[in-house]
RNA sequence: GCCCAUAUGGCUCAGGGGUAGAGCACUUCCUUGGUAAGGAAGAGGUCGUGAGUUCAAGUCUCACUAUGGGCUCCA
């Protein structure tokens, strides 16, 4: 038996541990690497030997789960003690010292009633037994502990000898958030130093691009404690990128035939009970009274835009009609979820409602998803498609809700578009395909959605007049495409760490004139930009060149511009290309058609 | 909402019971410089808010607010 193998991997892809597989095992042997199947039981087994330590520790702990995750493992379990960020230290050393013991990992087998008896003084571990079908269930032990677990794990302990505990938090038993709250530590390992190394320097790096961090240094956006939580401001620099963004959405939707339409931010009670959002979405809705009468501040646009396709006759020939808006949301989220701009309370979002004849769905769906598929490509996003089925809380019919999800499954299949199901995921007026984009961290957001809804427009009895003279419901297709301004601008800085492309940047070229006597030119060439819409600044402050370069260098611009007398005299500039990372000169006027040219690749 | 942690000038942070510190940014002056930090002086904080312990509280305790990492939930 080779000294580096760590287990097998069967033909049906499931890993066996050597504890499992006996003296003569024919499946394909893993050795201790960094590939999948090596980390997963690495890492696993790391976490076993992280509740070692916990239970030498903290001898009254009591141990839950331990699995591995996308971003390494985790166990819960109860304790009387506060463990806090530092103790992670001493339970990492801890679990050195066990690994210089040598233990090897055993693995027996027991009855599950003899299971139910060995633990009958752990409920913890009972709760888990409830879970497991099986009647033999199996037991790992390495020196004095002993974990209930299926595996797989590594022969011994000697190969867990690179990995760190990342950070503490609560976790409710089973993900319930009625129950109890159990303590969770998150943990990383890796078959080599240089690679958690590696890993830990990533972790490092995607801190500098967090979007708060940035944000507060490019003086972005900002929040109040004092104006509320989850509410966020928007500096100028901030408001100057969002504009911006807000203007190729714009001409984006019209080339697509939207309709830009604007409703109330607040509507009476009654509205939100007939829509269904009072007993669906109430928990998250900020109400009002006005003269004794009850209004609730609008989590969603789509009522106001029901109204409006109401207000004035409409046929089968009008369909279908696209309406958006810009529109601003306010939505109780708990106060613990809120994060940065990625998760507010008042969040604007690029809202569309599309009025279509069941036949046309599909259609419908196709033409949104490639507008996703535009608009993430000028980025250089890459994204996930998620359909989301009929949740809990929900309004309508099932042979409806069955309709539309099939109705969206076939639109994506019969176009090859890849897909994963979100169960009971939906909205609770219908399903929809949800756009997920991953931050900085790796921690996915929802951006995009498409929701297709039969339930709204008959509850609000919108109508049109078909090919056979009758009147009809419509169907509803509720889409975003960014999702939200908020959100989707924290996903931007984070993706291009702040130095945003050209079309987007706050501050598109900063002009350093050397002295004082170009500060004139400098200045006309900074009106000339703005009236191409290019926002431009001049740096004359009393600093040395050499300063003013290094600090305009600094503020993550695409082009910054040296001023001097052979610039003046020529009418030319001198260029720093941050994209081309270069210097060359140009004239005025080839200047302002680079500049130009280049904010067209914004338009889509 | 729940668990744990954190909160000191605009920003980043030090100070851990005995009358508030640094760097950057800011203001003024000198310097007018051709490609990543020239020099000098100055201003700015009732140490998140409110109680409590103490002769004495940024510093210890509690509550609240906000923020961070998670859980749950979502654009």
């Amino acid at each position: 038996m080779s000294e580096n193998l760590i287990g097998y991997l069967d033909d049906q892809g499931n890993i066996i541990d050597t504890q499992s597989a006996g003296e003569n095992c024919s499946a394909t042997p893993i050795e201790y690497d960094n590939s999948d199947k090596a980390l997963e039981i690495i890492r696993h087994s790391t976490a076993h030997l992280m509740a070692q330590a916990i239970k030498e520790l903290y001898p009254d702990a009591q141990f839950f789960v331990g699995p591995v995750v996308d971003e390494g493992f985790y166990y819960d379990f109860r304790v009387n003690e506060k463990i806090r960020e530092d103790d992670l230290k001493t339970i990492e050393k801890k679990m050195k010292e066990l690994i210089k013991k040598k233990y090897k990992i055993e693995k027996y087998e027991i009855s599950k009633a003899e299971a139910l008896e060995k633990f009958a003084n752990d409920d913890l571990k009972l709760a888990v037994l409830s879970r497991i079908p099986d009647e033999t269930v199996s037991i790992y032990k390495q020196g004095e502990f002993e974990d209930l677990c299926r595996g797989p794990h590594v022969p011994a302990l000697r190969f867990l000898n690179n990995f760190k505990l990342t950070r503490v938090a609560g976790a409710y038993l089973g993900g319930d958030e009625n129950a109890e709250m159990l303590t969770r530590i998150y943990g990383i390992a890796f078959a080599d130093k240089a690679s958690l190394k590696a890993h830990m320097a990533m972790l490092e790096e995607a801190k500098k691009r967090d979007h708060r961090k940035i944000g507060t240094e490019m003086e972005l956006f900002m929040f109040n404690e004092e104006a509320g939580a989850g509410l966020p401001f928007w500096m100028p620099k901030g408001a100057r990128l969002r504009n911006k963004l807000e203007a190729i959405l714009h001409k984006a939707h019209r080339l697509r035939g939207y309709e830009p339409v604007r409703g109330p931010e607040i509507l009476k009670s009654q509205m939100w009970h007939t829509s269904g959002h009072y007993a669906c979405y109430g928990e998250n809705m900020y109400l009002t009274e006005i003269d004794e009468q009850e209004y609730g501040i609008k989590p969603m646009n789509c009522i106001g835009h029901i109204q409006i396709f109401k207000q004035t006759g409409k046929s089968y020939r009008d369909l279908p009609l696209k309406y958006y808006e810009y529109g601003v949301v306010h939505r109780h989220e708990k106060s613990g979820v809120l994060h940065g701009l990625l998760r507010v309370r008042e969040f604007t979002q690029d809202d569309a409602h599309i009025f279509c004849t069941p036949e046309q769905i599909k259609l419908v769906i196709l033409e949104v998803v490639e507008f996703v598929d535009t608009v993430m490509s000028l980025f250089g996003f890459n994204y996930t498609m998620e359909v989301a089925t009929k949740p809990e809380k929900a309004i309508g019919d099932d042979a409806v809700w069955e309709l539309a999800t099939d109705g969206i499954k076939a639109a994506l299949e019969e176009n090859n578009l890849p897909y994963t199901i979100d169960e009971g995921g939906g909205a609770f007026y219908g399903p929809k395909i949800d756009v997920k984009i991953t931050d900085a961290l790796g921690r996915k957001w929802q951006c995009g959605t498409v929701q297709v809804d039969f339930n709204l427009p008959e509850r609000f009895d919108a109508e049109y007049v078909g090919e056979d003279n009758e009147r009809h419901h419509p169907v509803m297709i509720h889409r975003a495409i960014l999702g939200s301004f908020e959100r989707f601008i924290a996903i931007l800085t984070e993706h291009y760490a702040g130095e945003f492309p050209f079309f987007l940047s706050p501050v598109q070229v900063i002009f350093v004139p050397i002295s004082d006597s170009h500060v004139i030119y400098a200045e006309q060439l900074k009106k000339l930009l703005l009236l191409e819409d290019i926002d431009a600044e001049v740096y004359d402050k009393n600093d040395s060149l050499n300063k003013r370069i290094r600090t305009a260098e600094k503020q993550r611009v695409p082009y910054v511009v040296i001023i001097g007398d052979e610039e003046v005299d020529n009418k030319t500039v001198a260029i720093r290309d941050r994209r081309a990372k270069e210097q060359y000169n140009l004239t005025q006027d080839e200047f302002m058609v680079k500049l130009t040219k280049q904010l067209q690749e914004g338009k889509i």
